[in-house]
DNA sequence: GAGCTACTGAGACATCGTGTCAATACGTGC
DNA sequence: GCACGTATTGACACGATGTCTCAGTAGCTC
C-alpha cells in the first residue's frame, strides 16, 4: 500500500477531474487486490461499477501517473498502482511477482547507444522475466538436491 | 531484402515443417511489404490464403526465429522479417521506421542490476520510441528557422 | 438549491486472435 | 508416378479486450 485512499484521490482532484462514486470504489478494490491485477479481475472486484468505466478510470489513473501497465510475457496486461515516476518492471514467471526498478546507468547507455546512431529516443519500454529472488533461492535448493 | 524466398522456405523444412502454397504465398507478400506490417495487412496482401492461416503461420515463423513481433508505442503489433538473433527495436514516431539494435553492454548491465536483487532474467523485452536520424536530421533543421 | 457539465452504465460494436472440424495437399516410401 | 498418413488449410464460431454512443445521473460551483 503505497499511497492512502485519500492521497490517491488528491491526485484525482489535482489533476482536474471529479471524485466519484465509482472511481472511489475503484481505488480501494486496486489497493485490496495487491500489488497488480488485470482489467476483469478489477472489474469483478467492483460490483456495480460499469465495465466501461474501469477501462476509463484505468486510462485516466494512467495519464495522471497513478496506474501504470505491466506487459507480461505472453503480451496480456496487468494494471499496478504506481509512485508515478518512470520505471520498469520484473515479473517473476513463478509466482507472478511484480516489482518496480529504475536505474540511472540504463537511461544513460540508452540515450548513449541511441545518439551513436542518431536515434533520438522519446519514451521507452523496459520489461525483464525471470525469478524474483524467493524464487530464485527456493528452484536452486531444489536443483541441487544431492548437495 | 535480408534472406531469399529459398533461404526462408529451407529454414521451415529444417525446423521440420512443410513447404504449403499459403506459405510461400505468405513469406512472399512479407517480402513485398516492406520492413515491417501488421497481421491484417499480411492478410490483405496475401488474397485466397485464410485469416486463421495468416496467424498461425506468424506464429510457426516466430518460433523458428523467422519473424519478429514489434510491439508499438500504443502497443499494437507489427511483424517483421527478422535474421533470427536477440535483438531490439528502436520505433520512429514520425515515419514508423523500425531498426534492429542489439548491444551488449546493455544485456551485462541489465544482468548485473537483476543480480543485485536476486532476481535471475531468462528474457526480456526493450523497444525504443523516437525519431530516427534522418527525422531527427530533418526536424532539427525545421526547429532552427532562424539558424 | 440550481445549473452546468463531467461522468456513468448499458449495450452495441470493433479488433485481434484462437478453437473446431471436415476437406485437402505435402512429403515419403515404394 | 501413386498411394498413404498426417500436417495443414479455410470457414466460421467463439473468446478476450477494449471502445463508442447516448440518455440519465451526480459532482462541483455559485
Ligand atoms: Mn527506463
Ligand atoms: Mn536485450
Ligand atoms: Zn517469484
Ligand atoms: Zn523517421
Amino acid at each position: 500500500m503505497l499511497l492512502s485512499l485519500d492521497a490517491l484521490e488528491r491526485r484525482i482532484v489535482v489533476s482536474g477531474h471529479r471524485i466519484t462514486a465509482p472511481r472511489r470504489t475503484l481505488l480501494d478494490s486496486m489497493q485490496q487486490l495487491g500489488d497488480h491485477f488485470t482489467a476483469e479481475q478489477l472489474a469483478a472486484a467492483a460490483p456495480g461499477v460499469g465495465r466501461a468505466t474501469v477501462f476509463r478510470t484505468l486510462r485516466l489513473l494512467q495519464e495522471i501517473g497513478t496506474v501504470c501497465q505491466v506487459i507480461l510475457d505472453d503480451r496480456t496486461l496487468e494494471y499496478r498502482l504506481a509512485s508515478g515516476g518512470h520505471h520498469h518492471h520484473a515479473v517473476c514467471s513463478e509466482c507472478g511477482s511484480v516489482d518496480d526498478f529504475e536505474n540511472a546507468d540504463i537511461e544513460v547507455l540508452l540515450h548513449a547507444l541511441a545518439s551513436l546512431t542518431g536515434f533520438t529516443i522519446e519514451t521507452h519500454r523496459l520489461e525483464l522475466y525471470g525469478r524474483c529472488a524467493p524464487c530464485t533461492a527456493r528452484l536452486a535448493g531444489a536443483e541441487l538436491p544431492i548437495g
